[in-house]
DNA sequence: GCCACTTACGTAACCCGTAAGGATT
DNA sequence: AATCCTTACGGGTTACGTAAGTGGC
């Protein structure tokens, strides 16, 4: 059994049992990596893969368990070189963040500046995606942290820990007769084409709920990913915005009137996660106690530790999070 | 980075640090072995084994987490072999139990009986020894289970469950003044010589504890590290002998008078226990649960997924073991 | 001076890439 | 017919064992 035999039924799974993909994608060729495939599926006495003729159509049973196992292993083989990496190079590396939009444009800023001028050997790199990609990324060790707001039933196979709690504010037009209105309730704003996160992203789902339980059908004119997109169309007249408070800046967006609706609809929360026994450098536990000043060394260690994220609730029911 | 090479820094490490026993062990070559720890420190960049010369005198600090994490790679290497193994033999394999003499000869024999019946083409080896040998084996994964009532200090690498309390009995030449005596005491018992287990065996600890409650001072004649041997010197007069009651067999041993003495002693709980994160085999389930029906597949499932004992102990801390 | 690790070297195995072959959709 | 995996083959690399060298204890 060799390394690179675990590293190629991973990918060939990764890559949906296609192995002229998987070659590709490894930059090698395609017949090396069946045969090295067949090699150990020889070796083990099972078959790794079923095939029809020879396509390979399924991942069996047996199949499954050792991916798995394999998963690990090669996951930690990367802790073994980030160990070495933190003794040689301490402040050198590269630190991965999936996030989505909002995250990176409106929550990450003032973090990065900080840390980049600290470590400044240090590259950066920000995967910007949908949910289902962000957790992907890092599940598949693509990316280092994995920061996200919603669908945390995708989060499964990492450890996610919570940041900071923050709320929404309702944008409009300085004309708008919600401008002047005070003391705002769901019913007044669904009187309203609104313009929202696209479902998914950035909270949507509590939205929905504040909706569904008032018993009031919103009426969504226009969805986004992004709140500058929402706010563009705002501008335009299209509807009034529902976004995330810290999506507002004071001054680029002072032509629009800023509303909170704490109120009306509940807090979401911000995670950050990571796979569950990776190594972390020194700079990536630095890097979330910025994002999170709670989320210190100490607590992070035993985080990762953690088997799922019910352990997660356990281990932060104590812990007020701020308020963005 | 190869398999082998954490393979060689791991068994050098377990050989002292010596590297021709590691080669002998191991049936390769010295050179062999050198040439591939270095190729892994230079890969690495950093030194794993601290050099005075051409000699390894000591384990850097990064060596130490380096093979840490070997060790729990070669063990997932280990797990995918057996994942192979269950699927093409599920009744064929080798089970290594370490345990301790009392286990082996008086607990285990029914157990070994039925389960060999049924599992005629599984190889058992029975690994007899001291505590500290048998954390050894298991905990390095020479043997599947640990099997032990006492020094439970050293097993903190391993899950060990708790199996079944057991109790003490006195045993006494029918001539003994003792032997007609009933409510026997701890003063009553102090009054002769003693000759039980060694320190660290079968639960001694637990009878030291309770003459220092006591407030008396035992009088040891002889100490053995099993029953056996413990009964031939109460036999030859040399004192009275405590032994745990289970290791007493009304047939072989009716030339002795029993005592019980569950009152006098607070009862032991012999564990069994194995690696963290272990694959285990159809057939271990089924060994545990012979050996402890409360331990079923569920259950252990569950347990070896656990971090440390302190988790074990929450896990069964609703269920009530049966008393031998 | 003995023991233990390192260096040197030759052989054998192996991995990989190219090219051709065969099956499936 | 196109796609995809398997088989075949050759070149370069690598791992291992033997033998000689060298530095600690």
């Amino acid at each position: 059994m060799k390394l690179q035999q675990l590293r190629y039924i991973v990918e060939v799974q990764n890559n949906n049992l296609n192995v002229s993909a998987t070659a590709e994608s490894l930059f090698t060729s395609q017949p090396g990596i069946s045969k090295q495939v067949r090699m150990l599926e020889d070796e083990l006495g099972i078959q790794i893969f079923g095939r029809s003729g020879k396509h390979l159509t399924h991942v069996t049973s047996a199949g499954k368990e050792v991916i798995n196992i394999a998963t690990e292993i090669l996951s930690k083989v990367e802790a073994i070189k980030a160990v070495a990496r933190e003794h040689t190079q301490p402040d050198e590396g590269k630190l991965r963040i999936a996030t989505t939009h909002t995250q990176a444009r409106y929550a990450l800023p003032d973090v990065i500046q900080g840390f980049m001028k600290k470590y400044s050997k240090v590259s950066l790199h920000m995967y910007q995606g949908t949910p289902a990609q962000i957790s992907d990324a890092a599940t598949k060790g693509d990316a280092d942290f994995a920061i996200a707001t919603e669908s945390f039933h995708l989060y499964n196979d990492l450890i996610m820990l919570p940041c900071y709690h923050w709320n929404r504010s309702i944008i409009v037009r300085p004309d708008h007769p919600l401008a002047k209105k005070t003391n705002i309730t769901i019913e007044d704003i669904a009187k309203y084409s609104l313009v929202t996160y696209v479902f998914g992203f950035t909270g949507r789902s509590e939205l929905d709920t504040a909706f569904n339980k008032a018993g009031v059908e919103p009426k969504i004119a226009f969805t986004a990913t992004d709140a500058d997109v929402i706010k563009t169309y705002v501008r335009m007249g299209v509807g009034i915005g529902v976004i995330a408070t810290m999506a507002m800046d004071p001054k680029l967006d002072s032509d629009l009137v800023t509303i909170d609706a704490s109120h009306l609809f509940n807090a979401s929360t911000t995670k950050i996660g990571f796979r569950r026994g990776t190594f972390l450098r020194g700079y990536m536990f630095d890097f979330i106690e910025r994002f999170a000043p709670h989320l210190n060394r100490d607590l992070v260690t035993r985080a990762v530790l953690l088997k799922n994220n019910t352990e997660v609730e356990e281990l932060f029911s104590n812990i007020e999070l701020p308020v963005k």
